[in-house]
DNA sequence: CTGAAAGCGCTTACAG
DNA sequence: CTGAAAGCGCTTACAG
């Protein structure tokens, strides 16, 4: 702890490169190239001077020098939209496990209204595969990444043609009629729904398949009780607010993901409108939160893990094998039945008049 | 349409250099690359040139080869807990944000007991900067950091010394202090707690404050109705469970993250357990579903996304002036004052014979 | 304003 | 098994 002891600082540069490296173990510096990687082609008394003149140094293989040259990252880029919303944080958890247990490491990119992606950042060579989790029907972007040769999966979202990348999805439209069935056994005849945008396949599949299993059982869909908006816990909230002022609620509502489904659901705790006794309310996704006792909510259970599982392992079989035809998952869901659905109890709903049905209960 | 037009490939080298677009505008590589960035050491008639024939091309600068002499990659690595959890997303998701917003792009990483962060990935040259949100005391990776010259930023955590780095974090000991001064001042004497790890800032602050305010105040923290665990859902669901169990139940739980509320507060709801008037539950961090209706959580207000930005300026500033002295910004919480907390209204409970508050509701 | 030269830090044939 | 040479795709002084 004296004054005078400033001993062995690392190396006189602060960032060694393999030349130091090579210099320090006596060799020249391909043989240090070697040595760290495979240590076949080198003797063993060499690798071990080599080893450890870097472990002295603190070397680290610099990525740019050896990406340049080998046209590998090891990084994969996952465009996903906002985390703020309870979905995707549950997909790119998995995404990024899978790709770490790769040996990969995980670029993320949004794609949001307000901050919309820069294709570019995906095409400057820096990723060796991309994961597109929230593309819309009219993207460019998996053509442009087809054009430049970068292997890419579509997760969670499909389009109809992807040159050059595979897909895996939900079987959207299956599990979608699943809920509409579920509702139709328990009696529900005034049927409504909060779907997504049309402009995704998840938004246009869900809707066709809750819409023809109706129709097959002979149950219209109550054109007044229909909602269209993002996928958003907002859009849900907003949904449920305005069936009810607008006096056409139904006796059950079906929501396209579970963000929606939450905000009805919060919805009509405010509104003081019971769940499921006066309105069933069924989600699509089954978020962790779903299966809190506190939100307890019927929806359609979908297996993100798996979907991730197998959308990151496509990806990287296609980086290896590039011109491999493109393939499509589909991953079935099931339906988790808990407490947010019922038979339909009561018909009618009285608007108005309604006070919030938990007290705030802040005491001074 | 017809089977005869193939016309105008856009190149015949999959992925063009800049050598490629130099040909095709006449002029050398050199020259392409300033035109590229500043336009400004080029004449107008040439950029034009250039930026057509890039634009022809599909051209996009190559990162590695840049990166490798401007020794700036652009890039800023996260390191987080597993996104499963809600708090990360939350804090990840304004970073990401901010990172974005100053031109970076983010790369994600975690560290967790499962899946440890490999700390090369950190020290390969590949990151401007890195963003620490959840190092433990005892963390090396400060300090790893500090030796290869790499800008970095604690966020959320702290630690008492980071050379080469600065630190953003809520002032815990004041937001735990200001949920103990709210219980006592609404009556409680028979105080509980579920603390985080004694291991992290967060958890040892948080206990700190809670303790140091309680005890000023003249009451007893019950030593029977205390717990630790990590920062999770099942430690707070647990927590309750266990003092039920051992008839250790107080009027009051503090708990130190949102998370472990969230846990808590759905044990109570399994265990038929009224909240607040029977156990009021104060959480930490108002993560957005502690105050939807559902929920209504009280609990530590913490501003993320300011801690986000803060923190995120702090680096950005750090790496353009890498030897500017450590600083450490804190940023006060408040309470939001909801529905999970009130005067302690009855003061013993008997364990065993609830029932689930919330039924099923599964009709056949 | 522009080109020729050098070099960033690696890996990969190519000889020996 | 190992070194000398070349080159990945850029940027940056250096001349002109």
């Amino acid at each position: 702890m004296s004054d005078r002891e400033e001993p062995l600082r690392p190396a006189p540069r602060p960032i060694p490169t393999s030349r130091d490296v090579a210099r320090l173990a006596g060799v020249s510096q391909p043989t240090v190239s070697r040595a760290l990687r495979d240590g076949q082609s080198v003797s063993p008394d060499t690798r071990l001077r080599v080893l450890q003149a870097a472990q002295a140094l603190g070397y680290v293989i610099k990525e740019s020098g050896r990406s340049l040259v080998t046209h590998r990252s090891r990084r994969i880029g996952i465009v996903a939209a906002r985390l703020g919303s309870p979905f995707y944080p549950a997909l790119v958890e998995p995404l990024h496990r899978a790709l770490t247990a790769g040996g990969y490491r995980t670029v993320l990119f949004t794609d949001e209204d307000e901050v919309p992606l820069e294709v570019e950042n995906l095409l400057d060579g820096s990723l060796d595969g991309v994961i597109l989790s929230t593309c819309e029907l009219t993207s460019e972007v998996p053509g442009e990444l087809s054009r430049r040769a970068v292997p890419y999966v579509l997760v969670n979202r499909s389009l109809d043609e992807t040159p050059g990348g595979d897909v895996c999805v939900i079987d959207n439209y299956f599990g979608a009629a699943l809920a509409a069935g579920m509702l139709a056994e328990l009696g529900h005849r005034q049927v409504g729904a909060i779907f997504g945008p049309q402009s995704t396949s998840t938004g246009r599949d869900r809707e066709r398949g809750f819409r023809d299993k109706l129709n097959e059982l002979g149950i219209p869909l109550c054109a007044l009780a229909v909602r269209h908006g993002p996928f958003h816990y907002d859009t849900g909230y907003q949904g449920i607010t305005d069936l009810l002022a607008s006096e056409a609620l139904p006796t059950a509502v079906f929501c396209s993901n579970d963000a929606m489904a939450l905000g009805a659901l919060n919805a009509a705790t405010v509104l003081n409108l019971a769940v499921p006794d006066e309105l069933s309310i069924v989600g699509f996704d089954d978020l962790p939160m779903a299966g809190w006792p506190l939100i307890n909510m019927t929806t359609v259970a979908t297996d993100l893990a798996e979907m991730a599982e197998v959308g990151a392992r496509l990806l990287l079989e296609r980086i290896d094998n590039p011109h491999r035809p493109s393939r499509r998952v589909e991953i079935p869901p099931s339906m988790a039945r808990r407490g947010s659905h019922s038979k339909p109890r009561s018909s009618a709903v009285t608007p108005g008049r309604r006070e919030p049905r938990r007290a705030d209960g802040v005491v001074g």
